[in-house]
DNA sequence: CTGAAAGCGCTAACAT
DNA sequence: ATGTTAGCGCTTTCAG
């Protein structure tokens, strides 16, 4: 009954034997299939049970049967905003039973292009990523497989296969609209590193052609060099309100880590929120709108792109047709702080 | 110089015909055995490259090569916590050329126990794992297998083979030591499920012990059913507050996410911190530490458990001895908030 | 409903 | 330094 020898794994033909039936057989037996008789299943299985069998996909998946593995490529992992995806993609993932086999890219292009070549040596079932500066090489790497591909988070571009997420510029005008139409006038930004995050540069792009569309301008564009945090956030606005020229009416924050900071910052200092300054984020998370005034943001469907990413890729490995773009949407929060 | 075709991939032999050797040449070519010629490598390298060739680890591992997959189980991905110990183990994992497969249990044992299953189908080279409440199967599996195992976040049980972590009971212990010093009596606890989340558990049992050894007991304890949040520590302060018959003049939270929402009520509420009452946490986020007061708090080193769960794997790959047990300890944060 | 044969693409031995 | 041989453990044909 206990497992025979702990180096030694016991073979689908070990099962076969004791079961006395064949290999074919066995194998039919163990994944389920309706045409083997409800004895032979029931001998199998006893039999896979006192060898304490366990399944080799490797074999399995070598020889023409299905992988269950899903490679999944994202940024980073340091803020909530990726976990969310993620668990939105297990979640459906899991269900199916498959599995992601994760990579972080760290906003790297030259490592993206490493992990997607790396993990393909998987043969996975299907890939999702979260593009930081794609290559060239890296878009033709995927183009030439045969397997569904999903980029995530932007619409923007054009995808290779599908892609499912929000368009950024477009949160970012529809976030410069509404505060133009609430009266504020004197806006300025704050945001962490840009340059590798191209869809947090996407929002200020599209807030900055809302400005412009009412004739306006930022006042003032703090960007900081590190990743986005709260501490980042409270710096960046204490910096702004010491030197900036013109004293901003609303600061724009490039996310909500980066806004609950600025909120912080005017808790400390006696700055009323929205009379003195107001503060808009981006991103939704539940930390923004449990502040003691609720945070004006954009809430990203994060979990919900996961979800679809997934839902897309399983969809197509049981050959169903799929869309190309999925828009997600994101939806406008108008909170206390602005 | 484009790949060929987009379904029939290239396959060793291939690059070995193109390259003119044998297919064992152009393998270790490709994987930079030292053995092989300058010229060949070259030859190889470049046979390779005009096929779009890609390396095919399943066969790689079937036939008795390395894998480069490392099972990674987790209860959870909803708060920052698991990510941050995924973000360290990933780190030193994609240094090392290795991938996590990911799992998450969604804190079932018996979910866990599948999830073991699936995972050690795939003949990984090593699995981590945050145990919730793990059952004897799981652990007769894990015990079964010839690879290495770390359990992480606890170290407070017997692990199967290697466990890093901290004593979440001597985290509960030690702030109640300190608070106690600090000269607080009527200390109340404001936690979340903690059916599923033992390790929160062993921190209250850890307080418990603190504050029974001053003769003293907690003057009120509020468990709600769902997952921690910030909204869910808000509003349970407020329940507390409003209910309890002693007023506390301390609540100890069961991590930073309810304290920061306990704090959050103080705020909107005009409760003055520390002198009105005071709030513990625990895990050390960011989020606490940004806050217009710095929260009082235990730091969790979770990326470094993530880290060192990685290393001894690694390690032991690399045929290194490593020790059973590995503590990352905790530190005490002594905030504004207490 | 069950079985036999062939092979997935690679790597580790063992030659040479 | 390179080649030959023999599988890894399974799944897919194709036959009964």
């Amino acid at each position: 009954m206990a497992p025979t020898n702990r180096t030694a794994k016991p073979t689908l033909a070990q099962v076969a034997a004791r079961a006395g039936v064949s290999e074919t057989t066995a194998a039919r037996a163990l994944r389920g299939s309706t045409v083997v008789t409800r004895d032979t299943v029931t001998k199998v299985e006893k039999a896979a049970a006192s060898l304490g069998y366990l399944r080799n996909r490797l074999a399995g998946a070598l020889a023409g049967g299905p992988s269950n593995q899903v490679a999944v490529i994202l940024p980073s992992l340091s803020n909530i905003v990726f976990p969310d995806v993620l668990k939105g993609l297990e979640d459906r993932l899991e269900h199916a039973g498959f599995h992601p086999v994760l990579g972080i890219s760290n906003y790297d292009p030259d490592r993206e292009e490493n992990l997607i070549r790396n993990l393909l040596a998987w043969r996975p079932a299907g890939l999702v990523i979260a593009p930081s500066g794609t290559t060239d090489t890296s878009r033709s790497l995927l183009r030439g497989v045969d397997l569904p591909v999903v980029e995530i988070m932007d619409i923007d571009t054009d995808p290779v296969d599908m892609a499912v997420g929000m368009s950024h510029r477009g949160a970012g005008l529809a976030m410069a609209r509404h505060l133009v139409a609430r009266g504020y006038r004197r806006c300025a930004y704050i945001g962490h590193d840009l340059t590798r995050d191209h869809r947090a540069a996407a929002r200020l792009d599209g807030f900055r052609a809302g400005l412009d569309e009412a004739g306006l301008a930022l006042t003032a564009c703090v960007t900081l060099p590190d990743p986005s945090s709260v501490a980042q956030g409270r710096r960046g606005l204490a910096q702004l309100l010491d030197h900036a020229e013109i004293r901003p009416d609303l600061v724009y924050f490039s996310n909500d880590d980066m806004a609950v900071g600025g909120v912080f910052h005017c808790m400390a200092n006696a700055i009323r929120l929205p009379e003195d300054l107001a503060i808009a984020g981006f991103n939704g998370l539940e930390l923004g709108q449990s502040l003691p005034v609720p945070l004006t943001t954009t809430a990203s469907h994060r979990t919900r792109i996961g979800e679809t990413a997934a839902d897309n890729i399983l969809m197509r490995i049981a050959g169903r047709d799929t869309k190309r773009l999925m828009d997600v949407g994101f939806s406008l929060i108008e909170g206390g702080t602005s």
